[in-house]
DNA sequence: TAGTGGTCTAGACCACAAT
DNA sequence: TTGTGGTCTAGACCACTAC
């Protein structure tokens, strides 16, 4: 290696390659040299080119295939999800149902419900006491039978405890707002929260995505004239989903 | 080492060591066990600890100090991006400066614009032809003199060209709203596309973030009855800031 | 001065993929 | 069989920090 700037090999290395990924020189699904290539091109030991195809992947630019070589990742299809999703419907599918029909994608779903005690965090989120009971379901969507989404779900047992929707994915009715709805109380505001980090492992498991694709963290509240009706956390692979919504300016 | 469950060591170690962090038995701000201690406590060589190390930086959880070690990270402040930031306001502050205040903080930014042909995506998003001209802004945020936000403005020159608004930082009325009010373009609606990723180098750079902190990328588009106004890119660390906004039901 | 992480060499063995 | 990336050993020298 040529010694140039002081900035360290890898580092050099990873800058030359990720322009080339950047520029288009190459492109989405090529192969990048291998990491002898690599190694003769600019005269390294085989730690340099590793270190830089590190900062690649963790960058989320490429992935690497053990006996095959290291690629550049496919631009993902976009799926949105825009506050225009929450409405009252005619039709009985739920937004995550009637999302994946229209990108002609099928809609699979797996759930399971358990009794729990608020932790702080939710009774806050639920303006109900810690301790108190709420009905707690995780979700997992699939379309196409591609992990996209996960989610838990959280509805106070003080509202819902002995009626038809107890258990949400029981009854006909689906979607929290007709749900709600359905025993009398009608949801006016959604609200959401959006952040993103690193995936833990077990949602890289989950969602069966590389490291270096970060989450998006969506915190979503329904709430009935100012009282929270539900509360859930939704996880999205960062590569695959984009928010987006629109406000009227006064 | 001690082999188990076919799982190379340096995730096991990385697993010990997320454990003890995400259960607070390592704190933030806390150092972590050196590279030599994690050499001796699992009997292996430098690579492996130092393998196990990148992986948890790498998911955003530890930063590295040469000469000192590696440490929790601390969590951050956050800061929030409501969409009831864009009304019609009194005062002449732009939000990020009223944020700014409302934390206690010092506001401050750097600003340069410079008069370009609109690219096919630019195009796209101001409703006019690519090469058209459009007057872009780069835009670096400061609270507290630490770099907290970036992003590029664009707006077509068919509107803004010989009025006092041409440019966006040169005249008393500030902020795109209250600019555009100014001469005869009324703000009807901002709709704003949120995805996340990886940053780039120059953005971990110029937000002085870790890399393992994805950024947050905000596409926000302020419209007159449909037509569009003003389009920006802005770029936000993931680790201190959160967007969230109200949607109101039916 | 001793300890830390950053960078790098020069190997090794493995599982896996392509042919 | 050859080439690929994944894991790991056993060193080295460096700059930086704390004492």
């Amino acid at each position: 290696m040529v010694e140039f700037s002081g900035r360290p090999a890898y580092l050099q290395i990873a800058d030359d390659l990720r322009d080339r990924i950047l520029s288009g020189d190459l492109a989405a699904g090529e192969q990048l040299p291998s990491e002898s290539d690599l190694m003769r091109d600019y005269d390294v030991s085989r730690t340099v080119p590793k270190m830089a195809i590190n900062v690649l992947r963790s960058e989320g630019l490429i992935t690497s295939h053990p006996g095959k070589g290291s690629f550049v990742r496919q631009a993902r299809q976009v799926r949105r999800l825009g506050n225009d999703r929450y409405r009252r419907r005619r039709d009985a599918s739920p937004p995550f149902a009637s999302d994946a029909k229209a990108a002609g994608q099928q809609a699979r779903w797996e759930h399971r419900s358990r009794e729990e005690r608020a932790s702080q965090v939710i009774a806050e989120r639920l303006a109900i006491e810690p301790g108190d009971s709420v009905m707690v379901t995780d979700y997992r969507f699939f379309a196409d039978d591609e992990p996209t989404q996960l989610s838990v779900s959280y509805e106070p047992l003080a509202i819902t405890r002995d009626t038809p929707i107890e258990l949400p994915e029981d009854g006909e009715v689906i979607g929290v707002i007709a749900r709600m709805d359905s025993i009398g109380h009608r949801v006016t505001e959604v609200s959401e929260r959006v952040t993103t980090r690193a995936p833990r492992p077990h949602e890289t498991e989950a969602l069966d995505i590389p490291t270096g694709v970060p989450v998006l963290c969506i915190v979503r509240t329904h709430y009935a004239d100012g009282a929270p009706l539900e509360t859930a956390d939704i996880i999205v692979p960062g590569d695959r989903y984009e928010v987006t919504w629109r406000t009227p300016v006064d």
